[in-house]
Parts: structure tokens; C-alpha cells; sequence
DNA sequence: TTTTTGTATGAGTAAAATTAATGGAATGCT
DNA sequence: AGCATTCCATTAATTTTACTCATACAAAAA
């Protein structure tokens, strides 16, 4: 009754506004579209559009079905693709959710012999999820979930791929750059720069400042690991990001890192999968690939 | 391309072990579904039964079908119930899933005036979940989580409903049933009962015993609380419930509650749901009334 | 007003789904 | 083995559905 391609109807005369628009780019005639559309209207029985004037306006159902046809109509896209890919012989796709911001430098790593390894693979790397990463792996919206959270729920897996310490970023002449460690209190006066992501998904409040109960003096978000780090260079503030990552940086900007607290925040990098998808060869060889890849030692 | 009707049609044949009792079921002749299954593999360029004389198997690619069938069907067919609400006016479903063996009992007596207030909605009650509670959510085949732990995540809101306290279950001639309360090396000896659940879902492990280091010295599952309160008070083990369940059931058998350990063991229930349902009257009705649900006082 | 743009509707048509009828192939029974 | 039975595939006929064309109607724009 409810077939795809009547989603497909709500989904794309709200995305062209009107009918006519609607009909074009689903390669049909208006009259086609209109005739769908009430048919639709009549085997639901109720109305899903109100035409005021020659505008047209969701009714609440007719929300309701778009919100579902925004959420299946993916998924049903998807199934399609992994049985051409079935038909195309090994052919497959390897979507990958990103939780973790800094985590991105390290993917491209293991990414490029990734696609070298296995030529017929496509990947294809996701950031925002509607209802956060594991949704997304839940969801069938991504395959693969990089994350320093991992959850134990029936059907997932998760294991570490590699370990790490969260350092805190400062200008090399800065006061804490030849200290040993740093102290929750040496923030105090200072302007801390984190990615934009929930406090307490932000290791230097949770395992260093909160615990101490001291606040940076302000606390500014900035979206790129770039600019982030030029900000740190040019004095506007610190950071806390992994050593590995402000090793590379060390080479373009002054940088230096800085343990957090004496004994440091060690940190860790999960992979999530579906055990559904165990018998996926590609993926587990991805995540071979993700645990063995060695980090550039400390020199 | 891939329409509702082969995710229907791969389910079926799957299901009824058969072309002919599928077409049956779906009230088509065995010609019909014989045409379209080959029209379906046809267009999907692979097989996806292997014909074995009369046997069918299904190959890789049905098999990924069919998962995707048994996912996507069912969120369809619940679109189109909601959609039949709305034409019907104001019903409405509210599914709740529970991930807390004894909240069953409570769930009882939020439901029933629940119903009384709404009767133009349903209610059903699910136990098990492909993916736990938290996929089931997110996969929209709940609308409600009742769960001893919640999770933050982007797109959920969990609220707590009630605090109980988690108290050890012995029959009332045991020789703890008269202590204040019991300690961890008590267990020593026993036999614990407990719902088939992971261990570190059990509190009486997490907060009592694990911390000492003790373990019971037999464990057994049981599914249902009015066998395993039958056990207990037969002198064959020791459980661990809410208090207010325990109290219940002492009229009828006798058993007595003891605290785990000198503080006791405090836990909450969180009522979990989606932010997209907010608008959904009836499901904030129904939280407020188990909100607000009181629980028989200590007498 | 006239023109333009967007939508609705009825009738005819092309295409797709379904059925009926039939034959072949595997399985079970005697 | 022989026969009946069950199950699936195929062809041709039929019904149903989806689509287009032509046209009328309504609201903006000129």
C-alpha cells in the first residue's frame, strides 16, 4: 500500500517547493505527480498537503510521512547499491562515522593503502549523525564508527585500534612549554580552544580540569585542527589534542606539548561494527589495518 | 526499483519455506510470485535463491536482503498504522520497550490508568531487541525505553521516573532475613537467582559483590520473578529486587528483604525517547503519570 | 485585462502485474 | 518401478495500474 516510490513523491515535492518541479525531477509529467499524489491521499485517507492558493503546505501526516520517507529512503537506496555491488561481483562500500575530530588525520593515513589494498572498495567518510554515531551504526547510516566511546550493546562490537595521550598545546614560548607536566591551575588564566563538541565529551575538562574544579579564564570553539593550531602558535590560547598529532605539527608551527598532570590522560581510539556484518572481509581487513598502522615514535 | 513489494516478497518465500504457501500468504497465485521473483533478480542482476531441486536457498545476496526486509518492513508498516491514526483523528500507538526484568510489574500499574486516560491509543510492551533497547529506539520499533541506564545521546532524552532500592531477596527464616543488612561475604555460600541477563547488567554484582571480590557460590537464571520468589522462599537461593517488588510479594510467600550492604543499593529508572516524538501528547502523558506514580510506602 | 505559471481532471494508451493453463522435475507412496 | 503428488517455471491471455495528452481551472505576474 505504502510503496517506496510514494515516498520518493513526499520527499521530492518538498524538496522542489512546487509539483511541477517535482515532476521533472522525477522524470514524470505534472499530471502523473498530481494523479500520485491524490491517489496516495485517498488510500491513506487523509489529506498530506493543503493547498492554500498555489502553495502547498504539509499537514501533520503529511510531516510525518516525509520525516519517514527522510529516514527509510536512505537505507532502502543503500540496500540497493550493496546488491549491485553483490551482482558486480566484490565490489563494496565502507562508510565511515568520525566521532572523534582529531581522529580525521589518522583515518587518512590508514585510508590511502586501504583503497590501494582493495581497489574495488569505495569509502566515504560521515561526521554529523542525526542521533550521534552509534544511531548511525544502528541506523545502518555508516558502517564503521571511529570514536574514543565505545558502548557494549548487543549486535556491536567494539575494540580499541590504538592507544594515545591527550596533550595540552602551547606556544613554544610559553610559560609551561619546558615544564614537565602542566597543573589543572595553570589554566586558570588561560584561553582554551576545543572543537565544537559537548563539555563533557572533552577529555581536558573530564580527566583535568573538572576533577580540580578550575575553569580556563575563556573557552573558545573552532572547527579546524588548522586553524586551531595557528591560534595556539600565535599566542590566542592552548588546546588539548593528541601528541601524535602535535608532533606533525611541531615541523610547521611553534608548538609544544605538554603532559596533562604527571601522570598525562591516556586516551583511546574504539572502532565500532555491526556483528552483522562479520563476514564483511573488506571491513575487518580496515580494521587490521587501523590496529597495525605505527604511529611516528617519539624521537 | 527495489520497491516494498520484494522486500515483502523475499520475507515471505523465506518465511512460508515455499513459493507457493508465499504466494498464498501474500494472496497471489504461485505464478504471479514466480514472475516476480525472477523479474527481481533480473533487475538486480544476481541470483538471490538457489534453486536445489524444490529446495531454495537463499544466496549471500538474499540473505542480505531478507535482513534488509526484516528491518525496513516493519518501520514501513508502522508509517502507515501511524498514518491511519491520523486519519482516524487523534489514535495513536505508544510502543514501550523494557530493558528491566521487574519493572514489568510496575509497568502494570502506570499502564492501566494510562489506558483509561487515552483510550483511543494502544499500548504495546516489547522485552527483546535485535540491537538493545537503545537500537530499538533509534530504529523507531519503540517510542518509549523503560532502562536502568540511561544514555545521553544526540536526538534521545532520558528522564528518571523512580528511585528504589535493590535489596537481597531470603526466605524470612534465612539467617540474614533479621540483620540490618547483608554483607557481600555473605553470599558466600548461597545459590543466587537472577534474571538471563549479561552479569554486568546485574547490581547485585556491579554494587555489592564485585567491589568485594566475592562471588555466590552457584549462580542459576530464572526467566520469571513469580518462580524465582517461589525458589527463594523454598529455601533454594537468594535473589536481588527492588524493594517494592519484594514487599508485594511478601504477603503471599514468605520472604524477607535485606539491604546490600550498610548504605544499600540506590538505583533510578529512566524513561527513554526520541526528541522528534515530543509533540506527541500522549506520550508526555504518559510519563508524567509514571512520574508521578506512587509507590506503596514502607509500612 | 492579458499573460504566465502552476495545478487538477477525464479519457485514452502503454506498460506492468496478475492469472489461467500447461509441462517438467523432484519427492513420496505402494 | 510405477503412479500420484507437490512444487516451480513458462507462455499467452487478461486485468490493473501508471502514465501521457489535452484541456480546464486558479492564482500570481505583467
Amino acid at each position: 500500500m505504502l510503496e517506496r516510490h510514494h515516498l520518493k513523491v513526499i520527499q521530492a515535492v518538498h524538496q522542489q517547493g512546487s509539483v511541477t518541479a517535482a515532476a521533472n525531477h522525477l522524470h514524470l509529467t505534472q499530471s502523473a505527480l498530481s494523479h500520485t499524489m491524490r491517489k496516495l491521499e485517498q488510500g491513506i485517507g487523509t489529506p498530506l498537503w493543503l493547498r492554500e492558493g498555489r502553495q502547498l503546505r504539509l499537514t501533520q501526516a503529511g510531516e510525518f510521512l516525509l520525516n519517514t520517507a527522510n529516514r527509510l529512503l536512505p537505507q532502502m537506496e543503500h540496500a540497493e547499491n550493496r546488491l549491485r555491488q553483490f551482482a558486480e561481483g566484490e565490489r563494496g562500500s565502507l562508510r565511515i562515522g568520525m566521532e572523534c575530530h582529531p581522529c580525521y588525520q589518522w583515518l587518512l593515513k590508514i585510508v590511502s593503502p586501504f583503497l590501494a589494498q582493495w581497489p574495488s572498495v569505495d569509502v566515504d567518510v560521515k561526521q554529523k549523525f542525526q542521533f550521534g554515531g552509534l544511531g548511525a551504526l544502528l541506523d545502518f547510516e555508516i558502517d564503521l564508527l571511529v570514536t574514543p566511546d565505545p558502548f557494549y550493546r548487543p549486535g556491536l562490537t567494539f575494540e580499541p585500534v590504538f592507544d594515545y595521550e591527550q596533550v595540552l598545546v602551547v606556544p613554544s614560548e610559553h610559560a609551561l612549554a619546558n615544564r614537565d607536566y602542566a597543573q589543572p591551575e595553570d589554566l586558570r588564566g588561560e584561553t582554551l580552544l576545543s572543537y565544537p563538541v559537548a563539555l563533557d565529551r572533552l577529555d581536558v575538562y573530564t580527566h583535568f580540569l573538572n576533577p580540580a574544579a578550575v575553569a580556563p579564564r575563556r573557552h573558545k570553539t573552532i572547527e579546524t585542527t588548522d586553524i586551531m593550531l595557528q591560534m595556539v602558535a600565535s599566542g590566542r590560547g592552548v588546546a588539548a589534542l593528541p601528541r601524535w598529532l602535535v608532533r606533525e605539527y611541531c615541523e610547521k608551527l611553534p608548538l609544544a606539548a605538554v603532559r596533562m598532570g604527571a601522570g598525562g590522560v591516556d586516551k583511546q581510539i574504539f572502532v565500532g561494527t555491526r556483528d552483522s556484518d562479520k563476514g564483511t572481509e573488506y571491513l575487518r581487513a580496515f580494521i587490521e589495518l587501523a590496529r597495525n598502522y605505527e604511529h611516528p615514535e617519539v624521537t
